[in-house]
RNA sequence: GGGGGCGUAGCUCAGUUGGAUAGAGCAACGGUUUUCUAAACCGUAGGUCACAGGUUCGAGCCCUGUCGCCCCUGCCA
């Protein structure tokens, strides 16, 4: 067997061919037997076979005899060597699999630079090519904490697709065409103001968000103002320079506020193609919808009912219809929605598209993608897989959404400059003897890694409590606490003059010691973990991982001496070292957090 | 009414097709430093997995019912 990233994978296939290559054993288990090989408590093994129970339990067999049978034709088999695993079966009639220190050191040996990881998880995907629509910034608004979760946990995702093979387009689905603009266009107006002299695009944002406030407020006091603002958006609409170059200001000011925010947190577009893009392009729809019968009039609206779901079929006491046109004759999201997925299948090939929105949208993405599904294939276009990530709301410590002491919602960059400062002063305090320039730099990357790291650490479907102090403690499951241990291998490094060569082991070399092996064997785990994180995009299983592979390696740590005087035990450690920072490091890029050589 | 999510230690959270004695971190208590960053480590204590049934060799996980919290539910996105 082969000595891969994905050791387990590995495994399988191989116990797979020796029941393929033995005629009885293959009679017994049946084609549907699955090895099922996963992660074990670390004090049975480092794998599990945990598939002989249902089996046997299927066949009416001891799980035992069977697990016997099936260990004996393992055992038996040229395919894997011994001095390599041992087996054990266990319990009720699991099979725990070790590696032996011979196969673990190799394994390490081998995997000694994120270019030999990346070369094995780039088939992962066999670069199939998807559309991951996020982070949806909206236009002339500021950004608020609500903008966090879809960039932070849609960075992540969209790195760790990439990381395994994907071809990804990162396409900012942002909503520009609402009818906010007619009121802003009319307080524009009125006020006589020229946006285009404003020169910073965060303070032009603040100004014409509080226009806009100002306009509604204009609004509800002179309702003859109301059909003004109407009338700036039919004229938008209808492609008035005055009004269009009013409209593209603004929008190009959101983008450049939102494109310094991207850059504050890491985040990545290709292409941001907004509602706007669309707007010429959904009468298609109307008209493909209706044809194929798939949509069909309904008060005044065009609407498609899914009657073979419950919830949204025509016979619902409160029917709850996919509204495409709405009965002005107006387009929505769910018209222009339909016009995008189109667009994408067309223009960017895409074999799978991934909406990240948050957890109320559920019922849209449903059935925009059961609309999608009839209509294309009844096209004969070729239907992507299309899949919705959603994410609960991010709390307070009173277990409502998290707003400010006064009650109104938190801006994106006060979070940011918030979670900066606190670091600076955590910093400062930790290690004042740090230049000034030092210190800033390591609490940007510290500030922004813990906020973004709390976002991503717990399960992205479930509301999370926002605590400043827990997310930014050097204990627990956070940013620093992994970013420490990566400054402290660095500096054993320093202390070991540790030339670039040591590392790259071409000779072998065997791990030895109970604290050397519980490391060694958490390394392994680290393609599991990333491969569960994919499977359902759930970046969290990654962050545990990390976490508990940085808590292995301080045991470690403050367990066995690194630099010592017998350069063979040395040599051994400094390779574990640099295989926790490699993995560490590679895990946090991959989240979309930035690392610090020392704090 | 219908739908989605949730309920696990005092608090914040994990728990991978059902699998071995339900795990972390914080807080509490006790220990470890002439030693590579103690921003760390080691230990103790803490549980009727909301409740009641069911399925089975085995249930935090699956099924049924009940209670409680959050969110969505026709033209905002």
């Amino acid at each position: 067997m082969e000595v891969s990233l994905l050791i387990a994978r590995s495994l399988e296939q191989t116990i797979d061919q020796i029941i393929r290559d033995n005629q009885e054993l293959q009679k017994l288990l049946g084609n549907s037997f699955d090895p099922i090989i996963r992660a074990a408590d670390p004090k049975f093994g480092d794998f599990q076979i945990n598939g002989i129970l249902p089996l046997a339990k299927q066949l009416g067999l001891n799980p035992r005899a069977l697990a016997m049978t099936l260990l004996e034709a393992i055992e038996s088999s040229q395919q894997i060597h011994k001095h390599y695993l041992t087996f054990e079966i266990a319990g009720p009639g699991f099979i725990n699999i070790r590696l032996n220190k011979s196969l673990l050191s190799e394994w390490i040996r081998i995997h000694h630079s994120e270019n030999v990881f990346k070369n094995e998880t780039k088939h992962w995907f066999k670069t199939q090519k998807t559309v991951i629509d996020f982070p949806s910034a909206n236009t002339a608004k500021q950004a608020h904490i609500g903008h966090l979760r879809p960039m932070v946990i849609g960075e992540a995702i969209a790195r760790m697709l990439e990381f395994c093979g994907t071809k990804l387009i990162r396409d900012n689905h942002i909503g520009d065409w609402g009818t906010n603009f007619g009121t802003l266009i009319m307080v524009l107006k009125r006020n006589k103001i020229d946006i285009s002299k404003f020169e910073d695009p965060e303070k032009a944002l603040i100004q014409i968000d509080r226009l806009y406030k100002e306009g509604s407020h204009l609004e509800k006091m002179d309702p003859s103002l109301r059909d003004t603002s109407r009338n700036e958006l039919l004229l938008l609409q209808k492609g008035d320079p005055t009004n269009i170059q009013l409209w593209q200001s603004i929008v190009q000011i959101s983008n450049q506020a939102f494109d310094h925010l991207f850059e504050q947190l890491g985040v990545r577009t290709d292409y941001t193609l907004g509602e706007s893009f669309y707007r010429d392009k959904v009468d298609r729809i109307y008209q493909e919808l209706s044809e194929l019968g798939i949509a069909e009039e309904s008060e005044g609206a065009l609407v498609v009912w899914h009657d073979e779901v419950k919830k949204f079929s025509r016979d619902n006491k409160q029917p709850f219809p996919f509204n495409i046109r709405k009965k002005d004759g107006a387009s929505n999201y769910a018209s222009t929605d339909l016009a995008t997925v189109l667009y994408r299948l067309e223009h960017f090939d895409a074999e799978s598209v991934i909406y990240l929105t948050d957890s109320r949208q559920q019922d849209h993405f449903q059935q925009l993608f059961l609309t999608t599904n009839k209509w294309f294939s009844q096209k004969g276009y070729s239907v992507p897989e299309l899949k919705h990530v959603w994410w609960g709301t991010i709390l307070g410590s009173d277990n409502k959404p998290f707003k400010t002491k006064s009650g109104e919602t938190i801006k994106l960059q006060a979070l940011i400059d918030e979670a900066v400062e606190r670091a600076y002063s955590v910093v400062s305090q930790k290690n004042p003897n740090l230049e000034e320039e030092e210190k800033q730099k390591i609490a940007h990357a510290v500030g922004i890694g813990a906020l973004k790291y709390a976002d991503l650490s717990s399960n992205r479907t479930q509301d999370y409590v926002f605590d400043w102090d827990r997310m930014l403690s050097f204990e627990g499951n956070t940013a620093p606490y992994l970013l420490y241990v990566i400054a402290r291998i660095n500096s054993i490094f320093k202390k070991a003059n540790r030339q670039e060569q040591s590392i790259h082991t071409d000779t072998s070399f065997s791990i030895e010691t109970e604290y050397e092996q519980t490391l060694a064997r958490k390394f392994i785990q680290f393609p599991i973990a990333l491969e569960q994180a994919l499977s359902d995009l759930r970046p969290h299983f990654l962050c545990t991982y990390l976490f508990e592979l940085a808590g292995t390696f301080n045991s470690f740590y403050n367990h066995e001496k690194v630099i010592h005087e017998d350069m063979e035990i040395q040599t051994r450690r400094i390779i574990l070292c640099h295989r926790t920072q490699l993995i560490l490091e590679l895990g946090l890029t991959i989240l979309g957090i930035d690392t610090v050589e020392h704090m």
